[in-house]
RNA sequence: GCGCCCGUAGCUCAGCGGAUAGAGCAGGGGACUUCUAAUCCCAAGGCCGCAGGUUCGAAUCCUGCCGGGCGCACCA
């Protein structure tokens, strides 16, 4: 079903034969034909015999007569192939009758932990978290779909000196007060007034360090203000996630302070194992390759020169605990990418210590900013960081009233539902359209245009498939015949055809915006096909035929669009 | 100083060893007695930052520059 592979199937026995070695036939689309291969042209200088003959030789041997109507050599040594028409109809009518899409569960599954989102408890949540929070739960979604074990991991912020203040303000304002004001989101609120009273009153900052040592050191009635605190976030958080169409539930909250437990035994075990040394007071791991400011070797400080414990012990016994005690052997962080570098020490140093090796792996996925109109990181108009919530009722009534403009029709429930899939789909798409690793503008035209690779593009392109659908009445069943006559036609199937290659292309590289853009190509194919292709005025088997593209076209769309967490609307 | 990321159409971005570098937007031209025009079609638009190198072949790999961003010991 996997056109790709399959013919790729085909042609490596004929390679292998011909170069007396395996080799990948490099099959891919091509604009000369449907599908190229490009092996013969490398191939040359290692045989000695003009590519042209070598594809000569492998178009011989392999066997492709029941795929292609046409597989010829061409220019320097190109192998073009072209799909027979059956085959091709065939391929697509097995696709429609199964519930997968064409692609199965996985035959070796994995245990997957993503950690992402991770808000700082009693902080606002703010476009930086919005990256993390959106491509962290594709993730999420797509391996789960292919069948891994997915364990999520939202690594909240819930530890460190910060807490001494806002204990210390917190029971100033009053434990009611205080739990309001958080419950209704005014986190920053909250942290600035902590925040502003330690720096202007010396009387507060004794309280607030003397929290710090309370607190660390177990004392009850500042746990309990401490879990106070983290609960009353949770549960503001929570909100934002359900906004945000997020998997992320109040059973996913591992905190860094969960790990504390641990962290002495990391540092003990990593000194057992020779991998510490004392530096300026701090115990130091140095792991090779990594050199700083003056190039002096470049130390994750595992102990502070206080005896406290840093991000870094955090963070290697988090990665302990989830290759060892929940036995994962695929480590994803979706965490900026400023952070690089702490990341490959960190992992560095768990491979040292043995707790990171083959096949566990670690990636830390990084991401780019967010960026105003003005090209730098977007700011509120106050300067400060924007908040998510902010951007996202933001991008639901401006979607709402779009839905209003477009379609005046639609009720009052069917505007706010449309409203909402629409406006988040877009932010999230915007997220996940453009390669992670590079900034990106945020641009609320751009990003709700009704044309263009946009969520709005793709999800109106659904609501027709939808339409079509239920304006024929009768359903049609899956053993219908495919039937390709039109090249708007073939041009959908074949990308039907594709939707497998890049959902496992994704699974491996995580790079989200290869499966938006498939899924913007797909919503392109369909809409010339829509356009060119009448479907209920056609008669017979070709009115058949295109209904249940239309309907293989929608499921893929809904599937796709699902895996990047972007909700579907019936009609828009 | 060292390291990482990024310089591709006016704008936003794909492409990251293969044939004539692709989309979308904006701008130009066309298609609504509609299966929802929130659409489609056509034309136009490029020293792929610069300079070397490797290769039969380079936007893609290597080296050096230039320009922008971000990191580089006790905040997470």
């Amino acid at each position: 079903m996997d056109l790709e592979r399959l013919l790729t199937d085909r042609l490596t026995p004929a390679f292998t034969a011909v170069a007396g070695g395996p080799v990948d036939p490099v099959v891919r689309r091509s604009p000369r034909a449907d599908f190229q291969s490009d092996a013969a042209l490398a191939l040359a200088r290692r045989l000695g015999r003009p590519p042209r003959e070598i594809a000569q030789a492998v178009l011989d041997r392999a066997v492709l007569d029941d795929v292609c109507a046409a597989a010829e050599v061409s220019g320097p040594g190109f192998v073009n192939l072209t799909i027979d028409d059956g085959a091709l109809a065939g391929m697509v009518a097995a696709l429609a009758a199964d519930d997968r899409l064409g692609v199965p569960v996985t035959a070796d599954p994995e245990t997957v932990v993503v950690d992402y989102s991770g808000p700082n408890v009693a902080k606002e949540m703010h476009v930086g978290h919005l990256r993390s929070t959106v491509i962290g739960d594709a993730a999420v979604r797509l391996l789960g779909w292919l069948g891994h074990r997915v364990v999520r991991v939202n690594h909240l912020g819930d530890w460190g000196t910060p807490f001494g203040m806002l204990i210390a303000h917190l029971v100033d304002l009053g434990e009611a007060e205080a739990a309001q004001e958080l419950s209704i989101g005014d986190l920053d609120g909250f942290y600035r007034a902590a925040r502003s009273k330690f720096d202007a009153d010396p009387a507060f900052q004794v309280r607030a360090r003397q929290r710090v040592v309370a607190l660390q050191g177990g004392d009850p009635e500042t746990r309990r203000l401490w879990r106070l605190l983290v609960e009353q976030s949770q549960r503001y958080f929570l909100t934002v996630y359900r906004l945000l169409d997020v998997t992320l539930t109040e059973d996913d909250f591992r905190g860094e302070s969960a790990y504390n437990d641990r962290l002495g035994a990391v540092v003990g075990d990593l000194d057992r194992l020779g991998l510490l040394t004392d530096s300026a007071g701090a115990t130091c791991a140095f792991p090779p390759g990594f050199t700083g400011r003056d190039g002096a070797p470049l130390p994750l400080i595992v102990r502070k020169g206080d005896g406290g414990y840093g991000y870094p012990a955090t963070d290697l016994a988090a990665l302990r605990l989830r290759t060892g005690e929940l036995g994962a052997t695929r480590l994803l962080y979706v965490v900026g990418l400023p952070q690089r570098q702490h990341f490959a020490m960190v992992f560095a140093v768990a491979g040292q210590a043995g707790w990171l090796r083959p096949p566990a792996r670690a990636e830390h996925l990084g991401f780019g900013s967010v960026l105003g109109p003005d090209g730098r990181m977007l700011r509120s108009r106050a300067g400060g960081s924007v908040k998510l919530v902010d951007l996202l009722t933001e991008a639901v009534a401006r979607a709402t009233a779009l839905a209003r403009t477009k379609n005046p029709a639609l009720d009052e429930a069917d505007a706010a539902e449309i409203g909402r899939a629409v406006g988040i789909g877009a932010i999230k798409y915007a997220d996940l359209a453009t390669d992670r690793t590079r900034d990106y503008v945020l641009d609320w035209e751009r990003m709700l245009a009704l044309d263009g690779n946009t969520a709005p593009y793709l999800q109106y392109a659904y609501a027709r498939t939808r339409s079509v659908s239920r304006r024929a009445g009768t359903k049609v069943g899956p053993d219908a015949r495919i039937v390709l006559t039109a090249p708007a036609e073939r041009a959908l199937a074949f990308e039907l055809l594709g939707f497998a290659t890049v959902v496992h292309e994704v699974a491996r590289t995580a790079e989200f915006h290869q499966l938006a853009g498939y899924l913007h190509r797909l919503a392109t194919r369909f809409s010339a096909f829509y356009e060119r292709c009448p479907v209920l005025r056609a008669d017979g088997e070709l009115r058949a035929s295109r209904l249940l593209l239309t309907d293989l076209t929608g499921r893929t769309l809904r599937q796709g669009l699902h895996l990047l967490g972007i909700r579907t609307v019936e009609r828009m």
